[in-house]
This record gives C-alpha cells, structure tokens and sequence, in this order.
DNA sequence: TATTGTTATACTCTATAACTATA
DNA sequence: TATAGTTATAGAGTATAACAATA
C-alpha cells in the first residue's frame, strides 16, 4: 500500500524529469540549472551562494558548478558582495532575465502536459495532500 | 499553479530516495539495486535483462552495472536462457532471497515514515490521483 | 538483417573533505 | 575561531554509440 505510493510518487517525478529535460534542452540548459536560474532570478535582494543552496536544497559545494555554467552562459554574474567580501552576490544578467521568461514558459508546458488529465479540482487536492507529505501547510 | 504542483512531487520523491538511501545503506544496497532486485524476486519466471530494463524504464546498457553489482555480493546469478542463448536469465539465489525481505521491510518502514501524515483515506486519494497522472487505472 | 547484451564513454546531480580568503 | 566559497574527488543514475554473439 504504502510501496505503491511510493512507486508512483517516484514515477511521476520521473516524467516530470524527462519532460522538463527535452524542454530545456534546446535553451541549452539542464533541469538543475533550470532550476537555480529561477531561484536567482525570483530572489530580491541579490541571493549569495549560501542562499541559493539552501533554497535548493543541497549542499554549497554543489551549487557552484551549477553557477559556474550559468555564469559561462553569460545568463548570471558573480558579484562580491560590497558588505562582506567572502560574500558573492548573484545578478541575473539581461540576456538572463529572457532565457529565464523561456524556461519559464516551458516549465509551465512540461507540468501542464503531466498533470493536463487532472481537473482543477483534482491538482488542488493533489497540491493539498503533497503539501502534507512535504510538511509545510496545507 | 502547476508549476507548484511539480516543485512539491520533485520534493516529495527527492525525501523518498533519501530515506531508501538511508535504510538501503545497511544492507549494502543502493535504491537503484535494490530496486531491480524487488523486481527480479518478483518475476516468475526468470526475467531476461531487456525484460528487467523494461520494468525499470531505462535502456538494456543502464541495467548492466545494476545487475553487476547484485551479482558480485551473492544476491543474483546469471544463468544462459537455454531456450534462445542470446539471453541471460536472472536468478535469485537464497542469499538474495533472504535480503529481498530484509529490503521490503526496510521500504514499507521508509514510505510509513514519509506518509505517515496521512490519513489512510487521504493516503488512497493520493494513490488515485498519481495513479491518473501516469496514465493507469485508478 | 534483427535482437541481446556488453565494452567504452560521458553527463547530471549530489556528497564529503580539505583549503583559501575574509570576518 | 567561524563563515563563504572553492578545488579535488567520488559515487549513483542514466544515456548514446559501436560491437560480438546469436537468431
């Protein structure tokens, strides 16, 4: 009972994977970096590195070649941050500001293409119950 | 709204993996193996390593190294398929039997603790749900 | 010619440990 | 001494391409 749930969960995060993958590859981009691209360019002030690992969940360590290849991409700068000088500030350039308008956008095809067989009704309670499993407010 | 949707599955699986990867540590099993060997204990009769690709959604190459490792800790032989010699059957041997009861407990304990918020009613509403997002019966 | 599985290789995501610069 | 970030390294999971053996 509780396995199947568990498989499913699973298998559904799956497709979204695979999904978001064959999207954001033509914008030359993968999920994760997807991903921290859309956590920097919603933050407001400017996010550290610290920041952006703890949003996303992982450890520092993992988040700089992440930023390495946004950085590459010309889609994010590092700054020093003025205040504290062991800081580093990430600004979303202009050219990032559109790719992450696109990656926007896809994401919203991808999830819309998986969950189009839900009615509304049906993703509200879907969001409602996973919110319980995640822990944070209904 | 969807968008939110697909964070909260991301989040919800990422939790599930960790408490497999947790459990499984101990009995000196990745979740991708441990996986594959659920699925071999449950066929009847032997899989075929396409057959076992099958079932785990990835390409035939990816299940080479899963299988590899099962097969050097004593959990799963290989055996010629004497009905068409291209093919390789996987068998359990008792060593892989006995640790395939000691991974479904390991499992039925990591997803209780994950849903163990939920209300056995809320948990098949969940079941039902997914059940649609990919595309089975409900 | 098609199928089964493997060798070789590579990329994504994530982690721990040790180091540098700064506070 | 503590914090922010990096260099170095590793392991899990997955993929494509080329190939051998078999059908």
């Amino acid at each position: 009972m509780e396995t199947e749930l568990a498989e499913l969960v699973r298998g559904v995060s799956h497709r979204l994977r695979r999904g978001y993958g064959e999207r954001f590859g033509p914008l030359g981009l993968t999920p994760g970096q997807a991903r921290a691209l859309r956590a920097i360019a919603d933050a407001e002030p400017p996010l550290r590195m610290v920041q952006l690992a703890d949003l996303l969940r992982i450890v520092p360590r993992s988040v700089t070649p992440v930023v390495d290849a946004l950085e590459e991409a010309g889609l994010v700068r590092r700054e020093v941050d003025p205040a504290n000088r062991r800081s580093t500030l990430l600004v979303l350039t202009p050219e990032g500001r559109t790719r992450y308008e696109q990656v926007r956008e896809a994401r919203r095809q991808a999830a819309e293409e998986l969950f189009s067989v839900l009615t509304p009704e049906q993703r509200e309670q879907l969001r409602s119950l996973l919110s319980l499993v995640e822990g944070r407010s209904a």
